[in-house]
DNA sequence: ATACAGAGGATTGTATACAATGTAGTCTTT
DNA sequence: AAAGACTACATTGTATACAATCCTCTGTAT
């Protein structure tokens, strides 16, 4: 019963949570054998495995050479986050036009939640872990597009994640963002998509330029 | 020299192409000895094969029980086109602001080859086939977001070739299509990055809504 | 001292063999 | 006759062995 899924996709998920959190480095080499004495099994599971990683985009193969987690330059990362915002501004227009009226009621009732646990956290940790993505994640669904939410949750997600940029930011202003929230979700409960997609687009190009700047710091900072 | 690449990555993409033009049916079953049988080499490289196919969304697998080519549902093509329908006009928007001077000449040079071959030929067989094809990938390159090209050419791509709706929408006007994309590049040229995503975005809604068109006959027909 | 060449080792790509799981076909039972 | 269970087969998942390629270290020559 727990033996349900394959070697190679347990070891694919360990791998993964492993790379996101950092535990294993951007440009660490992947060797196959080293899989093999850390997680048991044969060089062929841990192969798989790894292409499973190269499939979404964690890590990057090399014939002969081997596999290495990837290591994003400032302008790939740019790229991401563009494709990000207009994949999920575009989720948000749909949402408003295809979530179920029950739906956009849970929508409301999670932000009322949002906002008592930032009253009483003074939203430092809840909001912006699982709070933050939980609100995205529900509009995504919510745009009744499965390839878009692939591409957001499966593509784009690990990566973003990886880079921890999108946390740090709504850290510094989650009442803020809170705000952002709840007027997201008026415009999609009045069913206004356009609206819903401006304020989206907004929502995250605050992260897009927070990120930009984050990205002049860091590369002035290692670059002297 | 000409054993530069590996079996695995010589057979996935003589089965890419295979998948794409149809001579493997969708639902097809892709079984790992036949591959061996038909390609020669052994399980492994087949299986590596069969999984970088499952990378590009060309085949689903499930455990144990093998690998088929995808067969997608009417709503999960409209939901690949509503996707590449954003993404294309985000690249067309991209282009307009980021692609060199150089670079918006030698598209519009290209369209003045198109309408040369249009009118020789009448638009029958080369316009909807190399030409369309390199009209878009100018486009998407000239976005300059390595990102946004690998979902486009990589991901969606041999998808929406494989259904071919792409190629029979614009072979009923390819004189129409062709003043869409000189009217598009007349809005790169000048710069306009919100015009020449509007025209881009009614540019593929038009193959969008033939889509559907040809989804409800195709449903009807087959459903009685 | 530096750059280049070569040999050795390490790692990946491929082949073969075995184990585990799914599938189909038949037989029994109701 | 239809439905369900059991058995045999086929296919995939995994393990091990071999071949080909690449990386590194050392030695030599400039």
């Amino acid at each position: 019963m727990s033996d349900n899924q394959t070697l190679a996709e347990k070891v694919f998920s360990e791998l993964a949570t492993a790379i996101v959190r950092g535990e294993i480095r951007p440009g660490e080499r992947l060797s196959e054998q080293a899989l093999v004495d850390r997680y048991g099994g044969s060089r062929a599971p841990m192969r798989e495995a790894i292409q499973k990683l190269e499939a979404r985009n964690l890590v990057v193969r090399v014939p002969h050479a081997g596999a290495r987690v990837v290591s994003l330059s400032l302008e790939e990362l740019r790229d991401i986050y563009e494709v990000r915002l207009e994949l999920e501004s575009m989720a948000c227009r749909l949402a408003a036009e295809r979530m179920t009226d029950g739906e956009v009621a849970a929508l409301q009732e999670l932000l009322l939640e949002h906002a008592r646990t930032i009253e009483a956290d003074q939203g430092q940790s809840y909001y912006q872990k699982s709070g933050n993505l939980d609100f995205h994640f529900r509009i995504i669904e919510g745009s009744k597009n499965r390839r878009l939410h692939q591409m957001l949750c499966g593509d784009l997600y690990h990566i973003i994640r990886m880079y921890r940029y999108q946390t740090s930011t709504s850290s510094k202003r989650p009442q803020q963002a809170l705000g952002e929230h709840q007027r997201i979700v008026e415009a999609i409960a009045a069913r206004d998509a356009e609206l819903a997609e401006l304020l989206m687009r907004r929502h995250i190009q605050a992260s897009l330029t927070n990120l930009e700047q984050r990205m002049v710091r860091e590369s002035t900072e290692s670059g002297i």
